[in-house]
DNA sequence: GATTATTGTCATAAAGTGAGACAATAATAA
DNA sequence: TTATTATTGTCTCACTTTATGACAATAATC
């Protein structure tokens, strides 16, 4: 099998990734295609016998965006003992001419870590790994059906990132270096799912100490010209 | 080997239990010491093939207290390659009589999921398991040094304790059904190792519409004898 | 029956948030 | 060149929440 020839697996425990973005309007997240089978699922992959599940979940967020140094944690073991179908992961080993007895520690029962990433929309090529022909950005509430329980685990996924949005201060992950408060403001109402007042936003994000506010301002619309910000 | 025989563990996976208590005074958590190696160590355990993690840890909680319907909750998958030295079991092993061919799994190397438990600490009947000759409770910031990496799950274990503590309305889980106003302010006191406002603390209770009041008061002091509650 | 320690509640001050007003200004239209 | 438009940065005032202290109530003890 292309890419998985001779490495050594942990067996029955995998890591999958709800890789976050921000086109300026919506939410997003990055879904694969399997090859002749119509399945849809997160990126993932296995974690190898002398690799950190960090690092595999690391590499694997790497390989599909092309992303380096990407926000990205662990927020949940998906353990139940029937959460994954064999009969999915034999089909597309079938469609990928990969059912050999050497691959049927794939077939077995399955825990996965839940990782999820917040990454600058505009940086990334999305890359298709080596089951699947079809890689792309689906907006949060446009998802196709998943397979296993993956539309759980993005479900999970959200809510962990809407507790920790105001908490942990994540949000600008998915922002170029330098923004607007408008565009941050729009990040919190894509992730929240709710309108913010804009004046009571500024004023708590500035207060929070943790903006940068730059001379250099952001032109080009027929209004006055907002500042621009980094995360200190 | 006495309780493992005959069962089908998946291997590279274990859980284990940071299980809280709350003595009046101190927060403190069940550590186990085994046989003549003189390793402290946090209850955990293995999954059966045919068992959910979750199912795994409940039973795992259940053996150690007693307790049934026990607030349990993973909180982090530690996934470093080398986190548990395989010499450590080793001795264990050895120190059991158990150290044969088909217990070697045992040595290979193991990501851990964290699960912390809040129980009351009274109804607790501490059980060793087959391991380990004693278990017993041991003050949060006195704690022996553990195997592996058993210290830095219990401190992440009460990082998350600390976050999660009012968000989600857990505290009471560490009392007896009916509580004073006080005890309750003792747990957060103790959980977050700080004093708080008497008034504010208990308006903020009052508030959040959880605690059901009982017209029968607690006596015993010499003074007025403050209300008990319950959680709603 | 007075004393003591602690409780339940209220009063006032301080801090934080909601909601709107208004001047500033970059591009566009006149 | 000047007026218009849309949006931004900031301020104000009302309202809500939190901090802090005061005080009466009361169960056991002296």
């Amino acid at each position: 099998m292309k890419g998985l020839e001779n490495k050594n697996f942990i067996p029955n425990l995998s890591f999958d990734c709800v890789i976050f973005g921000f086109n300026g309007k919506l939410l997003k997240i990055l879904v694969l295609e399997y090859h002749n089978t119509g399945f849809f699922a997160l990126p993932g992959g296995f974690i190898e016998v002398d690799q950190s599940i960090d690092e595999a979940a690391k590499k694997g967020v790497k390989d599909r965006t092309g992303l380096d140094n990407v926000f990205l944690e662990q927020f949940h073991v998906f353990g139940e003992v029937d959460r994954a179908d064999p009969e999915h992961m034999r089909q597309i080993l079938i469609a990928n001419n990969d059912l050999t007895e050497e691959n049927e520690w794939m077939l077995d029962r399955f825990n996965t870590v839940g990782y999820y990433a917040l990454i600058n929309y505009e940086e990334v090529t999305p890359t298709p790994d080596q089951f699947s022909d079809s890689i792309g950005w689906y907006a949060i509430d446009e998802l196709p059906d998943l397979m296993m329980d993956h539309n759980q685990i993005v479900e999970k996924a959200l809510i962990v990132l809407r507790n920790n949005l105001s908490e942990k201060l994540i949000g600008m992950n998915l922002l170029p270096p330098k923004f607007t408060m408008k565009q941050l403001q729009s990040v919190f109402e894509a992730i929240l799912d709710q309108k913010l007042r804009r004046t009571t936003f500024q004023r708590k994000m500035l207060s929070l100490d943790i903006l940068e506010r730059h001379e250099k301002l952001f032109q080009g619309k027929a209004h006055k010209a907002p500042y621009l910000y980094s995360f200190k």
